[in-house]
DNA sequence: CTGAAAGCGCTTACAG
DNA sequence: CTGAAAGCGCTTACAG
């Protein structure tokens, strides 16, 4: 800046208030040619950190996940942040914890030092938490996640809707013995989508049979295993919810095996909508996405909102929207 | 800091000293017990900001991908870089750029004012690109991706190797005939894992038959409309090389739809190790795992041995380690 | 319209 | 052993 200053004869306060285009202090003409010659000629880019310095704020966003590519989910909370972030000039400093308490804390720390103006804490699977102590005051939205303190603002999927829209799509289809295949976790997705799927069928005036819902290990091999409970019975279900994609794909294992086809002998619907299965098994999978973009911009959102002084403590439920495919 | 230096009454230089720890400069026992008194009591954390600015380097590293999340593998990627910068003490500055080359310039811009020690570049698939024209002097290493200039540093996979040893897991079972579904894609990949594929063959003495390799589109779909081409001929192949766990999953259902078995009636190899198909097929499907999250790994390392002076200009080839299932 | 000065939070010779 | 001073690259009143 000094260099440019002087290459452009003037002084570096004209050189920041040209940079900076400010309004009220007017520069003459001649000055400002002369000083946005100068930044071309020497490729003068200003300092960001100083900047910060002086201003007290920095453009950081921290996001600190408990697991960044765990699972394919994960990748898009921070896509979602980071492009949210960048539309508001913000750039997003990220660390991964793999769920250590002390990396955890050296993580927060860290971007405290850095002055980030907020932090973003996620975890990769839905599920309630404790507030790190590191975070101290520093502004925090929890994104796929959540804390007890009703004072804490929060992002997460909105699991009961997406029960609900699940088992609507079978309904609607006009299916009126719809199997469940919760999993046997106990988590806020198990729960909100059981409640979803309860609901789904109340609003569709149909009886709710507990028969009709099996818990599973959330995973293909439990999918496959439960094909004996689900078509093992006089009073066969014509369709299924499964918990998640992974559980779909079991049960198409178990389905083909016996001959039987889907969607005509059994309809099946999947959670998750992980793309490399759900779009690719034959028949290609309905499901239910996963908001997870959704989540990190609207984290983001969140966190630039507590911070212009509108805060919106609680927990906000982003909708799981459905994907329509074959198998309904 | 002042505010520190007042609570423990000695000068801010002392409290500096003594927050880091400065070995040649001896402070009294009785200061240092008074100063991190106060650091306790006020709770100080270090502005990392305005450190930067009087050593002139910040613990940036950039990262700028042009694609977050849409394959699972990317993930990795930033997980690798991320852990590894940890460790050294940098943190990570994620930039997405959807591959937007105007995005681009801004998100390497960004990164540069925020005083980023140096940048990686990174592409979800394997592929060389030009480098971008805003990185100017920036120090930069390519990670799974390079350019045509050999001064340059990259880090990518090893797809020849990959190639070959995914093959050479069948060969050593003692299949004589091995048909190889590639890509019909022209990339790094296909090239090098067809490379891989011959050598393999040679090595075992094998002839190599161009009549096996088949060139497909590379997902399910392709290896599904493949079965013919592998099955349908008097020399029946005993075992498949398939480009990827996408095209195996596809050639999975070909294969059951004539009640043929695998491993038993044909043995199967995919490529990428995706978790989520590979570990979930009936069989679990052996695979060779892209080496992604180390790739993240050796790109920082790279970037930080240029930086200390000791760069490794050239393309570094990254070992792609089998994954060993059921299906072989 | 433009420059000199103070200050953001820190570090580093240099005195004493 | 410890403090005063200069300086990192910038911005912002305040003069003129």
């Amino acid at each position: 800046m000094r260099e440019v200053a002087e290459e452009a004869n003037v002084s570096i306060a004209t050189v920041s208030l040209v940079v900076n285009d400010k309004k009220n202090a007017r520069i003459g003409k001649e000055a400002r040619r002369r000083v946005n010659e100068a930044i071309e000629k020497l490729g003068y880019r200003p300092n960001a950190l100083a900047k910060s310095l002086v201003s007290g704020s920095s453009r950081f966003i921290g996001l600190v996940a408990d697991a960044i590519a765990t699972t394919p989910f994960a990748g898009q909370i921070i896509h979602g942040a980071q492009d949210e972030a960048w539309k508001h000039g913000y750039v997003l400093l990220v660390a991964n914890t793999e769920g250590d308490p002390e990396v955890t804390d050296d993580a927060i720390n860290m971007m405290v030092d850095h002055q980030a103006i907020g932090i973003l804490y996620s975890t990769w699977y839905h599920r309630e938490i404790e507030r790190p102590a590191a975070l101290g005051s520093t502004p925090t939205v929890f994104v796929n996640c959540y804390t007890n303190e009703a004072s804490e603002t929060a992002v997460v999927p909105d699991e009961e809707q997406g029960g609900y829209t699940a088992t609507s799509l079978l309904t609607r289809k006009g299916h009126q013995r719809i199997a469940f295949l919760n999993s046997t976790e106990d988590a806020p997705s198990t729960v909100g989508r059981l409640a979803g799927y309860r609901r789904a069928l109340a609003d569709a005036g149909l009886p709710f049979d507990p028969s009709l819902v099996l818990d599973v290990t959330p995973e293909q091999e439990g999918g496959y295993r439960a094909t004996t409970g689900v078509l093992d019975r006089a009073d066969r279900p014509t369709a299924v919810f499964c918990y998640n994609d992974r559980v779909a794909m079991g049960l198409y294992d178990g389905v083909k095996e016996r001959g039987l086809r889907i969607p005509n002998d059994l309809a099946v619907v999947g959670f998750d909508d992980q793309e490399v299965i759900a779009a690719h098994l034959r028949p290609t999978l309905t499901s239910v996405a996963l908001p997870q973009y959704e989540l990190g911009v609207r984290g983001v959102r969140a966190l630039l909102a507590a911070l212009d002084g509108d805060p919106h403590p609680g927990v906000q439920r982003i909708t799981c929207p459905p994907a329509l495919r074959h198998s309904i």
